[in-house]
DNA sequence: ACGATCGTACGACGCATTTCGTACCGACAG
DNA sequence: CTGTCGGTACGAAATGCGTCGTACGATCGT
């Protein structure tokens, strides 16, 4: 038998699962880009309704699903809330340079 | 008479304009990452059709597109062939040890 | 217990991406 | 000139992605 509800227990890859190909599709995004810019920007982690978005709760929703799903952030429970955290060590140690590089990343120089 | 055809001029950006979330995305895809990975494993230009593709022609196109269009490649024609590159000296000064961590990440280990 | 807050599940919509078949064009070999 | 080879243009189909509204669940303050 099939329960329609498939509860999707929160999933978390192992680090050495990570696929480079995913990291780089979710990253390839402005509002997940934008999203762990803001994470590395502050210190520790981020309850999720800190951030600012310009989307509703339930793109957002989708877009921390991506973020966790590829291995870039970690979410935890905080009481009624929730944190997310980039997992920094972990990409680290996979793909040595990858998010430093990403994060290092200007935007165009913009012309008058 | 047939004034449909656009005459898609082959576009190239300028180093300047490149944007890392395009080139981010261009790159999360396997068949585009093998493409950069093939080409960076070989000296100078290569031809298309040297390059060992499972997809049709028309595919192939599509993504040689994908890939000049974010700034990774560059191509010319040479003959009755093209040749395609890797844009490594405008991708580093845009974003610098970008191309080589992605070109560095490892598939995950296998287990047994 | 009640309501407010924060986030998820589900279903839906529109748009983009990936893939291909087919027709075509340009360059070259003969 | 004709054929072949390398690649493109176009159109179509399938799939995926980003977005949202609505309904729900869990947690906390009162």
């Amino acid at each position: 038998m099939r329960r329609t509800i498939v509860l999707m227990a929160t999933y978390h890859p192992d680090p050495e699962q990570l696929l480079v190909e995913d990291v780089l599709a979710a990253l390839g995004n402005p509002v997940r880009l934008g999203i762990v810019r803001e994470l590395d920007a502050s210190p520790g982690a981020r309850t999720c309704g800190s951030l600012p978005l310009e989307i509703t709760k339930a793109t957002a929703t989708h877009h921390w699903r991506v973020l966790r799903e590829s291995g870039i952030t970690r979410e935890h429970k905080a009481g009624r809330s929730k944190a997310v955290s980039l997992r920094r060590e972990d990409l680290d140690a996979r793909f040595p340079g990858l998010l430093d590089a990403v994060l290092r990343a200007t935007p165009p120089p913009r012309e008058p």
